[in-house]
DNA sequence: TAGTGGTCTAGACCACAGC
DNA sequence: CTGTGGTCTAGACCACTAG
């Protein structure tokens, strides 16, 4: 939870935490068990215990990954990113990512599938919480992805809503003034110190927001589609 | 998941279930403590196990209960139910709730908060798979929620997209016309079989659906707010 | 093929809540 | 108080797979 572990790190095996614990092999099982289905640790036999990278699908209100999106449609993905600017975050940054004081990038993005404007978003990285984000190359791979990929997340939530479309946004989307729009906001933490905040827009007619749930197998997955 | 337990039948003690299935005690406690986790069961000491009643913000995506979002956010809540009917299931109908046959109850419903409009509401319910829902009084206790204390559901799909709202939607929204909304719509299975299928439209700008995550205890919610 | 995790067992003690 | 579930134990055997 605290990061120092990074994704593909390998845990102790369990005779080595039992020791360690005093406490029986079938006792640390259990709590590795747990973990698993936490998705926070992956085992494989004779291989070890190895910290989990998230993925898309697995963990319910999992984080979505605009080009895994655009992919799974069979489209051409491509993104702008007319902005990018790195400055110490005022009052409404602090408030957006819940933190007293950071350093943050913002983007401004425009995502395209097959050269359609698929949605446009705005995002927020606290640089003290992943310092690599100012290096990265966000057109190689868009922000999402990369947080993704590379910052362990703990906590995360998302809010929906929909607005209609003003003249600046529906030039961006290519869509006709006042038609409405989905807007998804997802902020990301870890052990509450405030990782991420993005607002993405779609074009609320073509695309949807669907999620499935599965009580016997707790498994739910969320994803946007046209 | 048959359903033939409803809500609240108590299952055999875990010694008779070991008995039943002749292998150790333990090994029952771990099959029920997993379904526990789903959410399928309820376990007190000293009483025993029992069938669980879905609820609200215990598991992901979990059914929204349209009267109960409007108390929690200290309201008071009331329900118009114009359209009632049965009949027997039309191609539509049969595509949205994905059954080769069947009788069906159609409602039109609309949900008021403090007198204001709150939301519409289109459902379909599959009376084949929930017979005693013919006779159910939907101005005492309103579909969604009838629905959720009285049938056991296993599968959910959820659909969020966005409308502008046409000349009669505005009317029953009292918003204006052409503004944004929100529309959920949800499809709610048991074994393969569709039991419901609903549609509901909140005025996008006045209202927000927002939803948890925490890995730690995969536990998740999904709520819609002002 | 050896070293992991996966799983079951029989027994034990405890915490808790109905009765 | 007593009967449930909650949890731990020490040992065992098996399945899988990485080296």
């Amino acid at each position: 939870m605290s990061g120092d572990w990074k994704p593909g790190h390998r845990l102790p095996f369990e005779e080595e935490l039992a020791e360690q614990y005093d406490c029986a092999r079938m006792t640390v099982n259990r709590a590795l068990s747990a973990l698993v289905q936490s998705g926070l640790i992956e085992r494989r036999r004779r291989a070890g215990t190895f910290v989990a990278t998230p993925r898309f699908a697995r963990a319910a209100l999992e984080i979505p990954d605009t080009r895994s999106e655009v992919r799974a449609q069979g489209k051409a993905y491509r993104i702008e990113v007319p902005t990018r600017l790195v400055r110490v975050a005022g009052p409404r940054e602090r408030g957006l990512l819940r933190v007293t004081q950071a350093r943050v990038l913002e983007l401004h993005c425009r995502h395209f599938a097959d050269d359609r404007p698929y949605a446009v978003e705005e995002r927020l990285i606290n640089l003290d919480a992943a310092p690599e984000a100012e290096r990265a190359d966000f057109l190689e791979t868009p922000p999402g992805s990369w947080l993704l990929k590379n910052v362990t997340w703990t906590e995360a939530e998302h809010r929906i809503t929909a607005i209609g479309a003003d003249v600046a946004l529906a030039r961006q989307l290519a869509v006709g003034e006042g038609s409405a729009c989905l807007v998804l906001e997802r902020w990301t933490w870890r052990s509450a110190e405030g990782i991420t905040y993005a607002r993405q827009i779609y074009p609320g007619d073509r695309y949807a927001m669907t999620a499935r749930f599965d009580p016997t197998s707790a498994a739910s997955a969320i994803a946007v589609a046209a």
